[in-house]
DNA sequence: AGGTTCAGATAAGGCCACTTCACAGAAACC
DNA sequence: GGTTTCTGTGAAGTGGCCTTATCTGAACCT
């Protein structure tokens, strides 16, 4: 499979050079010499990953990053720069880059890079199809996402406790919706029976607060 | 609200320092003059934030925040170092730190920054209740898992183009579907009638796809 | 104009999910 | 020991979800 990259250079010399060298690693480059030339591009067309240099004229590489991910948001986005400090290389990775490299790097390093991004990018599915149903299935209830939002902050916890602190008056009605949440895998309980999430579990907690 | 900080750091009197400081900030802290302790102590209690110094005899910093964010996923993560280089910044981030500070640091600063990523952290749940609801019940059907799925790859698609790519025969059955997932807020049509996700639609797709 | 495809809307039937009820054994308490 | 609480299990009833069938008007093609 051919990698899509989207490159944004202000410099003509080595903007030309990069193209030459993705382009002879296999890959397919629409070059632009600034940010907002990316941006339209990529209003345009779909890309594999954005090669952005941080410093240019009009938009810098970290406000462009932010809008190319808007446009595209499974966009991988690399940002490279001859000026490093260690908060711009913070700053990048916090609005969300996949990589951070400061120049000069080897072209044949870098081709390595963008593919180590695009196959990190390409996890397998998180979710086996069956396990999907399950697991949706269970979070589409409200008292089972209230009792996974207590538990993740309040684990492990007692039968009863976690009844009462959901506010169920039927412990059977509560105890049948903890077993749809044991089936999908998103709750288990710990050698004393008291109640925990699981591995699967937290990160869907993640999900439904926010993170 | 009381912030509970958990700090690493293998300097006594820096670690005083920091323990005073934040201490007469009205935060709780827990210190420990290695990466190992931190980690026992977050088995017995829970933390909002772990501010953990980069080098260290034993456990790097990096180390300790991996082990940490698996025994308290949601704990807030900091680290600090006197040595910063982008390299070191960028693996740190790229391992789920929220904040990468180089020493020396204002402790008032320093503070301020701690109930910064605290408050960052605590964002607003992501979804309204009935809103949830609607959202994972949709989810937790396959077929309108596919289209999403093929919609966050080929976006626009018209309605037939779809179906056929999902492989239902039964247009009926299939309009029955999209018109779940418009009502879950998850997929639109724009003005020529093709169909598009929303940005909820687009967030989800990459949660089914692993990201 | 007639035929085909598209893109819906509606209703009915059957299946699935949830609630309620009855019951049970175990553990804790007095 | 007797009573209360805890923590489950299974069955029946009800409402919601999904599939199927029927139909429609619009657009396109010959």
């Amino acid at each position: 499979m051919t990698l899509k990259i989207l490159l944004a250079e202000d410099d003509t010399e080595l903007r030309e050079t990069l193209v030459d060298a993705l382009e002879f690693e296999g890959m397919a480059v629409r070059a632009c010499d600034c940010a907002e030339t990316a941006i339209a591009a990529a209003q345009q067309e779909r890309f594999d990953i954005a090669l952005l240099d941080l410093v240019m004229p009009g938009m810098t590489g970290i406000e462009a990053q932010t809008a190319l991910k808007q446009i595209q948001p499974d966009m991988g986005l690399v940002l490279t720069t001859a000026f490093a400090t260690v908060d711009t290389a913070v700053e990048a990775m916090k609005k969300g880059a996949d990589e951070f490299l400061t120049k000069p790097f080897n072209l044949e390093a870098l081709a390595t890079t963008l593919r180590r991004v695009q196959a990190q990018r390409q996890t397998q599915p998180q979710f086996a199809d069956e396990e999907a149903d399950k697991i949706f299935a269970a979070l589409s209830n409200p008292i089972r996402r209230q009792a996974l939002l207590h538990l993740s902050h309040h684990a492990p916890m007692r039968f009863m406790d976690l009844c009462r602190k959901v506010g169920i008056e039927d412990h059977t009605k509560f105890n049948f919706h903890l077993r749809q949440l044991k089936q999908s895998g998103l709750l288990q309980q710990n050698v004393n029976k008291l109640y925990i999430l699981t591995n699967k579990g937290r990160q869907m907690c993640q999900l439904l607060a926010g993170e």
